[in-house]
DNA sequence: GCCAACGTTGGC
DNA sequence: GCCAACGTTGGC
């Protein structure tokens, strides 16, 4: 099992929305970034645990908990030309972009990406890196634990 | 709104 | 294969 953080912007998905979604679940469409499709494709699994994270013209930081909830399959947003995240290299037959469905666990205390940043356990946490862009990033057991427990105040 | 950082595109 | 130009992300 490996531990993941996910960026979505609260304008389009927040946790919240997330939380009233139709069986709490959401397929986590419009990642058109090859490295965050490979982990999708190669490493991401059915279960594993993730952190949703707020992020463009908002505060950015962790909203809550989530867990990937489906292997990946085509996004069907590519084929969709009325959708901006329309593809038009992208074939049926040979889908270029995938996502996996995601599935609220539940909100927490708001942790604010410059609390990440001030924590000397978390310094080697990529989403922190610098000019990190990717929407998709690991997250190593000892960061999970420390932002849930110590950061969050959750027993688990 | 600005801008640093990065990924992608396309000419050569 | 190189690399300049461009578009996007995302924090501030």
């Amino acid at each position: 099992m490996r531990y993941w953080l996910m960026k979505s912007e609260p304008q389009e998905c927040s946790i919240e929305d997330l939380e009233r979604r139709p069986d709490q679940t959401v397929p986590w469409f419009g990642v058109r970034n090859y490295q965050a499709r490979n982990f999708m494709r190669d490493r991401i699994r059915v279960g594993d645990p993730v952190f949703f994270y707020h992020s463009g013209g908002t505060e950015p930081g962790i909203a809550g908990i989530a867990r990937v909830a489906s292997e990946a399959y085509p996004d069907a947003t590519q084929f969709d030309p009325s959708s901006p995240y329309f593809d038009p290299r992208a074939r049926p037959e040979t889908p270029r972009w995938l996502n996996v469905d995601v599935r609220f666990v539940r909100r927490t205390r708001f942790v604010p990406l410059a609390e990440l940043r001030s924590a000397p356990e978390l310094a080697d946490m990529q989403v922190l890196a610098r000019g990190n862009r990717l929407s998709i990033t690991p997250v190593e057991p000892a960061q999970w634990r420390f932002i849930v427990q110590e950061l969050m105040g959750l027993k688990q």
